[in-house]
DNA sequence: GCACCGATCTAATCACTGTCAAGATGAACT
DNA sequence: AGTTCATCTTGACAGTGATTAGATCGGTGC
């Protein structure tokens, strides 16, 4: 029953590329069904493999989750590297990455959850995955650097800044779906204008620090 | 078989209070065996109770993981309180309900990730932890408004930098514990002055944002 | 005092999950 | 051709959330 896909060619085993048709099929389940739905049979259901199929291509459930997770922090970093034009002035590509980052976790949550689940569950990032961060880690760093606010040779507090900046994007993108803010998006007039004003107000906590 | 604890007194029902109690082994079972370990049976388990006896005190797993989630954030309200001494200056109180939810997360991290993980499956605060985070957002707020970096007329701003603040307290507290940060905290000296260099840049974001 | 009621708990069961061991299949190499 | 080995299936196991029917026991009303 070798069959031969005129899309993606020849394929060279029983199934073919079954580790790819897996996340491919996981992929559809998470943005069909949500985080809660997505077993391992139900991904092997989703590709029409036997349940124990994909314990040849991943040790175990976990080991998928983190596949999952390490092609989302890939399409994160594409999509801050879109939505940061290398010629904007660096605090616009600051702002870009961040608001990249939150509007990546409202079009895909799912995904999004798996890949943080996955980072607090390993506690750490695996190589790959960390390779992929850091690429979009890089890019706010290197943003930072020409936003003149910590020197490029203090090494340490450039660092620090970019994990503050970092942390600050990702609970707002954890939160910003929260039933509990629609009043005040509607009192704004959308969530656009939200996202803004929370942005333009990040500083706060950290400038009554400095002054503490 | 009615057991009169001399502890506890008289039991009122067959067990006593077993939704106490099943609380109380939830709770257990989260801080020895982490948040993927809580299953109702095994917290029916850890009560000495068979596994269908919570089905008579939560509707489902997720109701239980609601109550435990509003437990939390009462907690988390008063170890917000109790780090805010409202004699100090503002700039003080606020860095202290934000170090707070981080200490918190690093001291309950199960608990913390069940308090978010309910807030996320609801896409909001649930009602009652709503209340408990009413009061622990309202203490922000009124140190907020010390401040004086938003005037309290100004009541959509004074909402948004509030929201700004607490959002980059969680993502801190939720990324706090990546061992990513490992070598950097190893570098510093320490977690504490990890933590403190993260909050003092927490700016850095927001400024940019202002000024572009 | 006593029978009843209803809340509480148990037993038994179902569908589903993650995981593993053993066997079947077939692609590639000799 | 035949052998080999990764790939996939079958069948099984323990553990899970959830539902049903039945046992148990406290409190209420007579």
């Amino acid at each position: 029953m070798k069959l031969t896909c005129p899309i993606t060619g020849p394929k060279p085993y029983h199934h073919g590329d079954l580790r790819r048709a897996l996340l491919e099929a996981a992929s559809r389940v998470l943005e069909r069904e949500g985080p809660n739905a997505l077993s391992l049979r139900a991904v092997a259901r989703e590709a029409g493999v036997s349940p124990a199929a994909p314990y040849h291509h991943f040790k175990d459930k976990s080991e998928l989750m983190l596949a999952i997770s390490e092609e989302g922090f890939d399409q994160l970093y594409d999509f801050m590297r879109q939505s940061s034009d290398p010629d904007a002035p660096p605090m616009e590509r600051v702002a870009a990455i961040g608001v990249a980052d939150v509007e990546f976790a409202k079009a895909h949550p799912s995904i999004y959850r798996v890949m943080y689940d996955c980072s607090r569950d390993l506690e750490a990032l695996p190589d790959k995955a960390h390779k992929a961060e850091d690429g979009a880690f890089s890019l706010l760093k290197k943003a930072m650097i020409d936003l003149g606010v910590v020197s490029s040779d203090q090494e340490v507090d450039l660092e620090l800044a970019c994990i503050a900046a970092w942390c600050a994007a990702h609970g707002l993108a954890e939160m910003v779906g929260f039933r509990q803010f629609d009043s005040l998006k509607a009192k704004m007039g959308g969530e656009k204008a939200f996202l803004a004003g929370v942005l333009s107000h990040l500083g706060t906590f950290g400038q009554a620090r400095n002054r503490g």
